[in-house]
DNA sequence: TATTGTCTTAATCGTTTGCTTAAAAAAAGT
DNA sequence: ACTTTTTTTAAGCAAACGATTAAGACAATA
């Protein structure tokens, strides 16, 4: 709650205010007893979240979040300095809560395959399950700015490296499951976890249920991604 | 080459120019030995549908439709009459290039579930390797605006039942397979194909691979998808 | 040749949009 | 009481954006 409103205010220029202003009283506005009341500046982050996640970038507009917020555009810009920097701020914890638990699981040179397949499944479903639009929103961020993503460089440093060529994880699936090509069975993991959430919308539609129901056949796939991987081996 | 026009102008209010100016002389350009010589309509089409895929609606601006066709954005307007008509001609078409090879396939009552299961992921693949940046075009605009779709019926009548209730491809799945859930069956065939290309730019990104990678390990998942969707019954 | 449909040029209109500013009120901290 | 920080109000600017219009060039057709 300190180093936030510097790092918003940081990134770019800085232009009316010092940076003292800003930083020294940050408070906390959670002290009312009801626990309803948050900081303004989470206030509009999640505001911001909400319409970036549902209309993507181009399609907010300032004017909205604040509403969505309860608050005025000055004071959005009061905060976060441009619409680009709230938005960059909002993607970066985005690819955060998206990336580093897989990162995490698939690291850990102690778990079994097994164990790393249960993991992924089980606790990938349910953090999407929280943040159900995350992949959507991410993947067509990507898509509409490719370069943003390049040269801000958003993904985890060493990544990359560490999934594909010297990870443990590729090693085990071809070791302890003889795949011939882990990376197909890779592209498997997270298509059958991940793309049920980005075609929501549409399933809903189809399908003609609701929250619930999707809820419901998210649940059963934690256990069920484990064996069809498993079955995946050429037999 | 000829109602095209005629519906182009029709939906939604007219003005300025009568039907039969529209309608009457509207030649295809193609008479040139060349062959490079496309009617006007469709270079605007290809183009908008180039930049729609990339940058979604909100993302794509008239003025940049009219440049990348090589025309003015008052030609854009003559021929369709709003950046929200040509919007919904371009996304019906998507929808049909989507879903209308899949409901033929799942429909047909004569073929047995192997030959349907090698059909889909087959003509399937193939069709979005024509076409890849369609799924999450399609996807993202759904979750951008789901009441467009719900009131202007974008799906294919009468798909949703077809598919989901009475479709012989689910009775196929449930009798033949002896599946416990059928509709995660069809969730799994759909993620297995679809999202490679939904989540293309971000796997490019983090593999380090070219397009002519991507293209070979989905021409290798053709075969092997069938195999992984018969081997997910319970053993 | 006269007509008709296609396309360009260039100007413009009304809105929307991102952002800024100034002044003051409200709240919090000292 | 005072100072500082947060938030509102209200106005407004400059650019972008969707759409329109008028006048005319060009090509095809009759």
């Amino acid at each position: 709650m300190f180093n936030r409103n510097i790092r918003s205010i940081f990134v770019g220029n800085l232009k009316g205010y010092t940076i003292d202003n800003m930083a020294k009283t940050n408070k906390n506005k959670n002290v009312g007893g009801e626990g309803e009341d948050v900081s303004t500046e989470d206030k509009i982050k999640a505001a911001a979240l909400k319409l970036f996640q549902q209309r993507g970038f181009a399609g907010t507009k300032t004017r909205d979040i604040a509403e969505e917020a309860g608050i005025n555009i000055a004071l959005l810009n009061y905060y976060f300095r441009s619409k680009e920097n709230l938005f960059e701020i909002i993607m970066e914890e985005s690819i955060r809560k998206v990336f580093f638990g897989l990162r995490d699981i698939l690291d850990d040179e102690e778990t079994s395959l097994d164990e790393k397949l249960e993991k992924i499944a089980c606790n990938y479903i349910d953090a999407l399950l929280a943040n159900p639009d995350l992949p959507l929103f991410i993947l067509s961020e990507i898509q509409a700015n490719v370069t943003r993503f390049v040269e801000k460089n958003k993904l985890p440093k060493g990544f990359v490296r560490r999934m594909f060529s010297e990870g443990t994880f590729i090693r085990q699936l071809s070791e302890e499951l003889r795949l011939d090509d882990p990376l197909q069975i890779i592209l498997n993991l997270v298509s059958l976890s991940v793309f049920p959430f980005v075609a929501k919308p549409l399933w809903l539609l189809m399908t003609e249920t609701g929250t619930e129901d999707f809820v419901r056949l998210m649940e059963e796939r934690k256990k069920l991604i484990p064996i069809w991987i498993k079955n995946m081996k050429i037999q």
